[in-house]
This record gives C-alpha cells, structure tokens and sequence, in this order.
DNA sequence: TACAGAATTTGATGTAGATCAAATGTTTTC
DNA sequence: GAAAACATTTGATCTACATCAAATTCTGTA
C-alpha cells in the first residue's frame, strides 16, 4: 500500500462535509493520524471509554454490542463515513458499543481532545462537525422509520435501497441483527423460490 | 397566561444547553419570537417545507407521519426541548412529518435563515446547535436499540424510564405508534391482570 | 486439494403480537 | 346533563417470524 497523503484526506473532508479555514486544516493535520490495520480489528471495546473518532479511508466497520450474549449490530461505516462510539464520545462514558473493521481497513483517527479544541479554536471547526452529526442523526431518524410496523422483506428492501452493495462486503448475520431480524428469516427472505 | 419574557427564555437555553456569547444573546432575542397556542394545533405540515425551529417553553408536541393512512408516532416533545421537522429543517426538503402541539402551549420560534445567520455570526449559536443535534442523535439511537430485539412489554417498560409520566400527558395510541405496537397490544400490556 | 470451521440454507414447530370486532369508559359539546 | 365523539379495554382468531435442529455450501489454510 502507498503512503497515505493526510493533507489530501483532510482535503476530501473539506470537500465533502464543510469548507475549513487554512489555519484550521493546519491545525487538523498535525491532530490526525493514520492507522493502517490489515486484519478485521477491534478499535473499540465495550466497558471502555472511547475519545477517539475515526473517518474511514478505506475499508469498512461495524458498531455492535451484546444482548444477552447475542451480538447485535448497530451500524455499518463505509469510506468517507466517520464512525465512533457516540455514546461513550459525547457523553464521556464508558462504551456500550464494540467497533471493529470487518476489512483490511485504513483510518484517520483524531483524539476527542482535540476535536474539543479545534471545535473551541475554529469555528469552521464547529461547523464541520455539526454536519457530521446532523448526518447521523438524519441516518438515525431514517432507520427508525425504516424499521418500525414493516415487515422483515420491507426492512431488508429499505435497507438495499440505501446500501445496494452491503451484501458483497457483510456477513448476513449482521445485516440480520441490524435489521432486528434473525439470520434464518433473512436467508429465507432473500431466496427467490420463497417469493409468495 | 402572564406575559412571557423572551430574555429569560434564552437565559435558560443558554443555561441548559450551551453558553452564548452577550452579543449572541441580543442577536437571538430580536430573531425569536413567541407562540401561544391555545387548542393542540398542527405547527408543521407533512408536504411541506418546514423553515422553523421550536423551543417548547410550556406544553408538548409529538411529530408523526401517515403510513398506509395510519398515524404514527415517530417523536415527542417537552418543556425545554427544541423540536423541529429533522429532514424538512437540515436538508431543506418538503416535511414527511407533521407536528402538532397536544396541549395549549407556549413556544419559541426561530426562523431556519436565523440559525444559520447566527451561527454562522457567532461561534458560541454554532455550539449551542451542535449540542442539539448531538442530543437528539442520542436520543434516536438510545430509542433504536430500545425497539431492537425486545418485547411489547420491554418496549413500553423502557419508555418509561426515560418519560416516567407520560401516561398522563400522551394518549395511548400515540404511545403504541411510538413503540411500534398496536394499541390493543399496549392496552393489554398496561393490564396487571395479563401479566404472566 | 482436502479438510476444518464458518456461513448460509432448509425444515418443522411454537408463539408474540397483529387484526378484526365489539363492548365499555371517558370527555367534550351544545 | 344527554348525546356524540373519542379513548381504552376485552375477546377470538390468525400469521409473520422466532426458535431449534440439521443439512449444505463456502472459504481459508495447511
């Protein structure tokens, strides 16, 4: 893999999400890191306090947590996608989520330290991580309705019309749990012979 | 009802939320205005676009949208929350939502134009609508694992831990839509004499 | 290229909660 | 304060999906 440009990422993020002043990518690249990690790893763990958020260069992720021993994912994160645990983030609590990448995957992590300081420092800092979150929180709202009084093949349906391509990078035991369906219907789901 | 002063109000945002800057404070005051509604009354409009951000001072709202004709419950509001058409307010689309008030209540309105004038003005506004959406955001996946895998019975406890009262203040039909079960289920649910 | 472990499919059965229908209780209005 | 409109409860039946169990297919590694 060829070195990774931190300048050109922080560019892509200016690009995609809002314009940042000079002085604040600047200050930006010398508070992002790169991580490279070849294998599906766990960035986040359960119990622990998580002050890290990451933008996913390459790859992907997935939050879970544990229900009853059963895992149960909770949301996916694609390339140009930031992904942390938001509780344990914005609240400063411990992490009710695991996070792991489920592809060789390179990051760029900042620290919530300095996310506090740029967001203090910068307002096109602010800004910046304001239209991350109404992301979310517009992604958030999506799946409630996208999953509330519809049945598993609507839910599933939903799901395709968002993510078309999620099936050739998840395992259906994921997209199942994060559906609030079990492995067994989505497969059943998804065989055309079932088709009523 | 007295007279409402609108410098307290803000004074109290300012508390709750997220500080605001003396000049912010004054640039608020004059772009804010109050709302007194005597009869529950439909303050947005599915199908149309909603440029308004609300501040419940006294009373609640609930949003909800029409699916298949039937009514559901998608969001409720209380004293001291800023509710608003999520996707109609950030993305500048028509609401698939309408929102009405569910008893008299007092609000305060601010224009979209305004929020984003003032936050782009001042860095101490673009805080304080982090904090809103980061709140919100919270608030939606803390209700997607709480629908996630668990029963009628689970749905409704958990609902009452966060909004102990709300019994009292929302008809169970808007309830059950929330949860994403039917009435009848609720109604049994609420029965002592059902329990296992 | 075979084999172990994981992922997915298929089958049989059980059940929580939906649906439909009607009764009862509670507000509002004139 | 009676009637109408609305909210909640109760009952009977039905169904989508869960659960449990086993077979099959896929995938990576030695």
């Amino acid at each position: 893999m060829n070195a990774i440009d931190v300048e050109e990422i922080i560019e892509l993020i200016n690009t995609k999400y809002a314009p940042l002043t000079k002085e604040c990518k600047e200050d930006l690249v010398v508070s992002s890191s790169i991580l490279m990690l070849e294998k599906p790893t766990l960035i986040v763990r359960e119990g622990e306090q998580s002050n890290t958020i990451f933008f996913i260069i390459k790859g992907c992720a997935r939050a879970f947590y544990l229900k009853d021993g059963k895992d149960i994912t909770d949301w996916f994160a694609f390339e140009n996608d930031f992904v942390c645990a938001i509780n344990s983030f914005f609240l400063s609590e411990p992490s009710v989520h695991f996070i792991e990448t489920l592809e060789p995957s390179i990051l760029l992590q900042i620290s919530k330290s300095d996310v506090e300081r740029l967001s203090q420092k910068h307002h096109s800092f602010e800004t910046l991580t304001k239209k991350v979150v109404i992301k979310t929180m517009l992604q958030l709202q999506e799946r409630i309705v996208g999953i509330q009084f519809e049945t598993a093949q609507q839910k599933y349906e939903n799901l395709l019309q968002v993510l078309p391509s999620i099936t050739k990078r998840i395992p259906l035991t994921h997209i199942a749990s994060y559906l609030g369906i079990t492995l067994e219907t989505l497969s059943r789901i998804r065989n055309p012979r079932n088709k009523n």
